[in-house]
Order: C-alpha cells, then structure tokens, then sequence
DNA sequence: GCAAAAGTGTTGTCCGTACACCCATGA
DNA sequence: TCATGGGTGTACGGACAACACTTTTGC
C-alpha cells in the first residue's frame, strides 16, 4: 500500500469493517463426519444452522481469538496452533447488516462434548455431514457459511492425506479398523482393511504397535492389535485416496 | 457470534479494524522465479521491500480489491477469479501503527511488463526468488510479508501439481522444454527431459500440438514440437514434484 | 460349526526412475 | 563432423488394487 494514504491513522482514514472468526468443528462419530452448528435465533436467517464464531478482540491474534471462541461455545479446549485457518470469507453483502471479513478456522476434536457453553448452549447441536456426496446439503445455514464448510471438508480431507492428525479422531490406543473408520468418514469412501493396513504399517512413525489386544466390535471377529499415534508429523509419501494415483 | 453482540452495529459497538489485501505477484523468468516487491520509503519499514497491497473499499469484494490494486501497482489486469487467495494474515503487532488484518492473493502473471502504476512506480522491482533453497532470504522484508511470500510459493507449488496453471507462464503456443523450465523455476528441482514428457503427455486435456516446430534455443539443437494449452481445468492424475511417490 | 473381522500372502498392472539411443539442426 | 537438445525406447523396481486364504474370537 501506499503509506502516505495511511500516514494519519484517524479512524475515518480507513473503512470501518469487522472482522470476526468462524470455527468449523469437525470430529468423527459413528454416524460418520460431524460438524457443531448453532440454530439462530434472530434475523437474519432466523431458524438457520449457522457456525459458532464472534468478533476478534482489538489485541487478540486471529488463532487465539477461534481457540476463545471453540472454548466459550463448545467447552473443547485446543492450542490455538492446532487450529487450522480455512481463509478469509469478506464477500461485501454476505452481512446484510454490516461489513464482515471473516477469517474462517478448522478443528479437528475427537469425543466432542455434548455441546454446552455460553451465550447459545442449548441451540448447539452436532450435525452429521455427508462428505461422499459432492451436491450434500447442509440444511439452511447462514450467510455464506455453506460456503465455508465445505472448505473446511476439503481442507481436512487433504490434511489426513499428509498428516497424521486423523489419529485426533481416535482415541489414545486404537486399532487399524478404528483409523481406517475415520479416513472413510473423512474421504465418503470405502477402503480396503488388507490395504490400508499395509500402507498404514509402511509409513515409517505413523503409528506404533502398544502391544495389547482388544476386540474389535462387541463379541464380534478376531482380537484386533492396538496402536498409538507415532511421532511422526507428516507422512512420506502422503497416504492420498484412492484413486488420486492411476487413471481411472 | 452470539446474533445480540452486534444487534446495534454501531461502529462503537465492534473493534476497529483496518482490512488490507496484499498481492504476491509470481512470475517465471529466465533466471528463475520473481516477485514484484516495492521499496518502502517510509517508516516503519523504511527501505525494506514489502509486497503490493492495500485498503478494501467499503463495498468492495477482497478479489475485486486484491485485482484493483494488481492493476494499480503493476498494469498487470487480472479477473479476480484468476487470483488466488493465500489466507489472512492478522497478528496484532504485524503493523505497529495500528490494527490490521491483511488478506493475501497470488497472481501467476507471465510476461510481466516492467512494472509501472500509480503512486510508488519509481520504486517497484522484479526480484528473483530461490525456491530450492527452505532458508532463503528475502532481502529484508517488511511486516510479515516474509511468511506471506513463502506461502504464496508454497501455495503455487501445489497448484501446478494439480492444474495446468503453469502454462501461464508461458506463451501462447510453447516446447515441452518451456513448460519444465516453468516448473523447475517453481519448483526449484531439475528434472527428468524424457519422463517429463511422458508425464504431460499423458495427462489428457493437458497440452495439445500445434503442428509448427520451432527451434528451442537460437541456433542450439533439434526443432521441437509447440504445444498450446488444453481445455483440461485438473490433472488426474496430478503432475507430483518427484519424490512423492516412493520412500527416500 | 458358523459368522465376523483381523491379519497374511499373492498376483497383475501401472507408474516412476534412470539411462541408453537415435534424430535433427546449426556451426 | 561435432555439440546441443528433442524425442523414443527399454529395464528395473516400487506401489496399488483385488482377492484368496488363514487365524481368532463370540455365539
């Protein structure tokens, strides 16, 4: 930018806008990939779903202001560098009030906590996405927020294939059938249990073996061995979906 | 956000924010890949580099803003679809005159004119990047348009694994020697003549022949095949940096 | 025994890498 | 004839996918 157009640091040099964060909590649940959303009480778009966020205080960093937010919304607690920053949604009109710019966040949190907090607890609810489908519906949400979600998906789905943060999804020891349920939930794909055992296996700090044995379903198939999360902090190769290697 | 925090909009009632774009311009020369970046004659910063960029206008989408401001700065005209947004970058002190959340763009631009524009012409320079190289330098950057570049690098690296968007660095009819100087610039690796052909090639939609034959150097070596670019928006599969297929 | 799920092994096929080799051009 | 760079071909190994097969549990 020029700097001589911002010399003077008067209020009214600038356009006033806001700018608030948006939180996507995304965890994984037998049902599949979920996401918390707020009904909205008010108008605009009164009776629609809507993400949790708020304003970012004058001296809070964009990261810790999502973290504040997750926490008096949700009752997760996360670091704000385990945050995952979605972009920035400012379209002029996507507030009929006022202009907005907002920065929007992913977090990935496993066990969610029936959603409590503060001002909206009792209108938040953990929806179940469809992440398969690439026309799914996300039933009447707020502003551009559909817009957001489902760049939040897009930007988990490639994250897993990179990271081992879908083991966040699991809990501290889990089987291979625990985490390949998560990659499906994520991916809306099937995988091959023989497969993603061996490419799982095959990433070197991925995973590492605890040493005991539990039973997979309830009285149901042969006692699974269980694992932890490793120390790696990214996969080499990637663990990509099927399909993103070969033609067809 | 909590819909009675800002029921009022009273420009009282939220923080005050300034809202930037910041516009990393990334070009393919012969000696590798450059950046416009303006010197700064003023504190803070004061003859240090930092990227293009400035205000949002009241009702202007941040595209829309990050375009004007790549007209003004540099002559370059881009649709606002043809940039892509990096993230925002808002850490309370990155400005230390006052609060400021700066939302980033990267423009691939060929041929870049010798820059010119409105207010900081004198002062604009093409600057050539090291991207082999995880510690390079950026000759004293202002701000925090350090992080900024090396995201929108990151960023383009990504990008021509999955689009044909390096064709834009080239021009309109091109070698396949062209192209892989395009992405052994991005990329910062050599590679393979022979498997880089195979590779694009294959990949449907990707380039189409000409028909002419052109001389690759002057006067140096055998007449080549000229490309144009395919109506192909993806490439499936992706044309991956080498090394991110197999271990080691 | 049966069903269910873990885990192992095998095979076919495709791809990436390296490298040799030939072709076409201008000097 | 030589150097330069485009283009073709081949050999090897790695990885993925599909699927058969064995193992281990509860009912």
């Amino acid at each position: 930018m020029p700097p001589e157009r911002i010399s003077g640091y008067n209020p009214a040099d600038f356009p006033p806008f806001a700018v608030t964060v948006d939180v996507v909590v995304l965890t994984v649940t037998p049902e599949g990939l979920g996401t918390v959303l707020i009904r909205r009480g008010k108008a605009p778009y009164a009776g629609a779903y809507a993400l949790p966020g708020g304003f970012v205080l004058p001296d809070e960093d964009l990261a810790d202001a999502a973290a504040r937010e997750l926490r008096e919304e949700t009752g997760v607690r996360l670091r704000p560098a385990e945050l995952h920053q979605i972009g920035a949604f400012g379209a002029p009109d996507r507030d009929p009030r006022m202009r907005v710019v907002s920065v929007a966040y992913m977090a990935a949190v496993p066990d969610l906590p029936t959603p409590r907090g503060g001002s909206d607890a009792a209108s938040a609810e953990l929806c179940t996405l469809d992440p398969g489908r690439p026309s799914r519906r996300y039933l009447n949400l707020a502003f551009d927020h559909h817009e957001i979600l489902d760049a939040a998906v897009r930007h988990l789905a490639r994250l897993v294939e990179e990271t081992p943060e879908a083991t966040r999804f699991c809990p501290r020891t889990f089987t291979l059938a625990d985490l390949r349920h998560v990659y499906e939930a994520i991916w809306g794909t099937e995988l091959d249990p023989a497969n993603f055992r061996k490419r799982v296996l095959r990433s070197e700090g991925f995973v590492e073996p605890v040493g005991e044995k539990r039973l997979p379903s309830p009285g149901l198939g042969r006692l699974a061995e269980t694992y932890r999360r490793g120390p790696a902090r990214e996969l080499v190769p990637p663990l990509r979906r099927p399909g993103t290697y070969f033609h067809e």
